[in-house]
DNA sequence: ATCGTCGGATTGTTGAACAATCGGCCAAAG
DNA sequence: CTTTGGCCGATTGTTCAACAATCCGACGAT
């Protein structure tokens, strides 16, 4: 969960790289930024990233915001179309149902595996913190205790790539969960769910886990494409 | 659910995608011809890739070929260590138990799925390919061949997604089976496994597919990591 | 109303420049 | 002899300005 710095580097470069003062890159600090406006619901999907535009609004090269893109592009936040420019990506159902094969396979998979008591902890706090959430009736903070649970789910493996690729697949949802959010009491019909599969995971009942996580995916799949219409 | 081709892109951008007459920018060209050179071992794990001297070679600007680092930093075929420069990726042991977690889960999630009857004969043409290169004493055959196998396997779900995360990890393996290919029979060990799983995918006994699957992976980690030294 | 053409705007790419940083070398100090 | 310190060259990070290529929309001709 924590695991907020970067990815270790090699041998004793691991270390080092531990060591070394974050100073982010500038085209990393646009990225950020852009990740931030993103996530926030600043930058709606389709909406056109002008390169010259957020170059002077955040003071930087054009070139920079040039790489700031292809980190980007690379996460799928955006989509680039050659000699026409970078749109905020969109997903529409396809992508919905694709999104979800991925997160079946990952989180799935991490959770029949197992893990250490203080992942397991780890996912046992983000159902708390969701609880907590709900009777305090916040609405942003239930939908990211949510990611928090399923990104605790795939840590769980303990594999850096897994966590990234999760990361990265949350960051596409959230993209387009703003419509989705409105509805008020979306997460929480999810809230037993999370608990009952925390509480197989904690009993070590690891496949009955994986069943109820899958039809918890399955089941939120099917709510997400109503949504979406069709 | 058949969606047989790619997901569609956005509503009429999919015709212009599909339509489009494939140009691909300088700098993807650049990360093409780099990817090439990886692949083929030509740049050895843990090299030096300086701008200005592939900027001269390949007859681009440096920028350009910085742009071309982003695309291959991202797909953890290069890394970046800030100023000093960018490095072919060097996996060791822990990279290796990481890389095979994923294909763990995006694999077994993949098989256990079962797929249509095309993409089930797509596995099948992997074996026999396999076979041809092993009569043929085509290592370097059999290599691909059991690259295509995976890839086919991981393609029996039909996500755009999983395809690309699975030709990464395969990307970055490449990048340390250098060292393991001179063991001429490394692959051919292989061939009665991959057998039996196609065999078992094509009868419908997925979750029998799913468990000689994994087993297989777990086999091929551990011989993977012996042969890189602990 | 359809088609071709033009112009403006934006991207793709280049080249040069400069500051910042790193690694290594060498000298001085202990 | 080892270590500390500082200098130097090389490379990266970033910016800037320019140009060609490309696209979109509008305008005008048929």
């Amino acid at each position: 969960m924590t695991t907020s710095d970067a990815a270790a580097g090699s041998t004793l470069g691991a270390a080092a790289a531990r060591l070394r003062v974050a100073v982010p890159s500038v085209a990393d600090r646009v990225a950020a930024e852009l990740r931030l406006q993103l996530a926030e619901g600043l930058l709606l999907p389709g909406a056109r990233l002008t390169e010259s535009t957020i170059a002077d609004d955040l003071g930087v090269s054009r070139n920079t915001v040039r790489e700031a893109f292809a980190e980007l592009a690379a996460e799928r936040l955006v989509v680039r179309h050659p000699n026409r420019g970078v749109f905020v990506a969109s997903l529409e159902a396809g992508d919905i149902h694709d999104v979800y094969t991925v997160r079946r396979a990952i989180e799935v998979s991490a959770i029949r595996g197992g893990g250490s008591p203080e992942r397991v902890a780890a996912v046992r706090a983000a159902v708390e913190e969701g609880k907590a959430a709900a009777a305090a009736n916040d609405e942003e903070g239930l939908g990211s205790a949510n990611q928090h649970f399923h990104g605790a789910i795939v840590a769980l493996a303990g594999s850096r790539r897994l966590d990234t690729i999760m990361s990265q697949v949350l960051a596409e949802m959230r993209l387009f969960f703003h419509k989705a959010t409105v509805d008020a009491h979306f997460y929480r019909g999810y809230l037993p769910d999370n608990e009952e599969i925390c509480k197989a995971l904690e009993a070590g009942e690891l496949d009955r886990a994986g069943e109820l996580l899958l039809a918890y995916l399955n089941r939120s799949e099917e709510r997400q494409t109503a949504v979406h219409g069709e």
